[in-house]
DNA sequence: TTAAAAAATTAACTTAGATTAATTTTTTAA
DNA sequence: TTAAAAAATTAATCTAAGTTAATTTTTTAA
């Protein structure tokens, strides 16, 4: 047995997300499939960027640690946050398999990532991973429509229950989360470009949120104190059952 | 040859779409695998539901003809559509592969479909449709990300102006446009349901394009007058690259 | 052919959130 | 430790789009 074939099950072996469809299905491989798809694992600090927009990418990445953000800066200067990514997601792929990409990944806090290169061998020599990735892609659309929806239809505060309530189901689900509390590396301008609002308006509606006892910010962490309350805000359709 | 071998293949053949990728891949196979996923085309009427929010649904569809809008209604009555589905374009697939859907498929105009049933068994004997379904939702995850970016950062003039081109440039991948005229089957609320904005307000701003001579809606047809200033309001970035 | 229903149009008025701009607080890095 | 930069806060004013409601036009179906 190879000596990098160690180095890689240890890596694996110590994630917490090695049950993931995609890492399952890669776990038990012949060497010969290691050489041609080489996973690794990348550090990132806060701030930096895992690629920008415009750049090639031809790899698939998982978060194992940390909180990465998807941006995108429009001609006009405006800048867009698609989704956080939270540990155990997949992101990197797009339809053109090696073209530039639309948005920037960055990271929020000091993060891990697990990177899958050469992916297009990837694929011929396991099929099934196709459908692991397009169940997370289903997944990452689910989020992404209802997003949509309460930008297209529903208010300043209405949204930012959403977010937040969508953001602290997501995290329970990893057992991220601290009860009603989780850590929060979002400022109010990256949750601003998120819900299309502008800053001043997300400092507004966090103030009531505040004054009337819903939640709390204390360095960089989030207390829900009234869940019913931010709940009946948010509606009931925030919740996203997780991939394959 | 058993005979129903025969009128699957007929049906393909004729089939304007049988180069998309999934169709590719399931035009050679045995009789064997045909009987465990069957290929059926069904015919909608205009304003019939090819399946509604919250029906079981373990089948996959390709639109071959016609136009069909997915739309969502949410507790609170209000509805939301989230993207119109032309020609050759995939619908069905969601996380759960046999939960209920979360939203409608219905057809504007009498459309015809191709349904995929028992997919989950197709998946395992041809497990390379993986990869061809990934691609296919990395293209809607695309488009539905230009509408999120659109509909959270830009004005009503500049979102209706975004969708009409976007929707020119889709029809135009298919030979389904009229130079700069294409059959339009959109109501004005279907529209306002799409970009997040009133009817009311949708009918001014059709009204001024119509008034600055940049376009023209007859008999559920619309031209394109001046695509250079429709452009400039839309931005340049509403094309997108088709599916494998 | 015609009555009823649906869709489009228009105007008057309201409002949620944007804009601008200044101040305070917190964080960062030298 | 401290100066500089970044982030949060607040107030005053503005405006794009929402709301309501009535009218006209088009489509549908009997």
């Amino acid at each position: 047995m190879p000596s990098h074939l160690f180095g890689l099950i240890g890596l694996c072996l110590t994630c917490p997300y090695k049950q993931h469809c995609f890492c399952k299905n890669l776990l038990n491989r012949s060497s010969t499939e290691i050489e041609s798809s080489p996973i690794k694992n990348v550090a990132l600090l806060a701030k930096q960027y895992l690629y920008r927009q415009g750049d090639m990418n031809e790899a698939l990445f998982i978060l194992r640690e940390g909180w990465i953000m998807l941006t995108r800066h429009s001609e006009d200067g405006k800048r867009h946050v698609f989704r956080s990514i939270l540990p155990g997601e997949l992101i990197g792929f797009q339809n053109q398999l090696r073209g530039p990409t639309t948005y920037s990944a960055i990271a929020l806090i000091n993060s891990i990532v697990c990177r899958i290169s050469n992916i297009v061998d990837l694929f011929s020599i396991r099929p099934e991973l196709g459908l692991c990735l397009a169940s997370a892609l289903a997944c990452d659309m689910k989020l992404t429509e209802m997003y949509l929806y309460n930008i297209a239809h529903r208010s300043a505060q209405e949204r930012l229950a959403f977010m937040l309530l969508e953001l602290h189901h997501r995290l329970s689900l990893r057992g991220l989360n601290n009860g009603y509390s989780f850590k929060f590396p979002l400022n109010q301008e990256d949750i601003a470009d998120t819900l299309g609002l502008t800053v001043v308006h997300i400092n507004r509606s966090l103030q009531a949120f505040k004054e009337e006892g819903l939640l709390q910010i204390n360095k960089r962490e989030l207390f829900i104190l009234n869940y019913t309350a931010i709940s009946s805000l948010a509606g009931t359709d925030f919740k996203i059952f997780p991939p394959l």
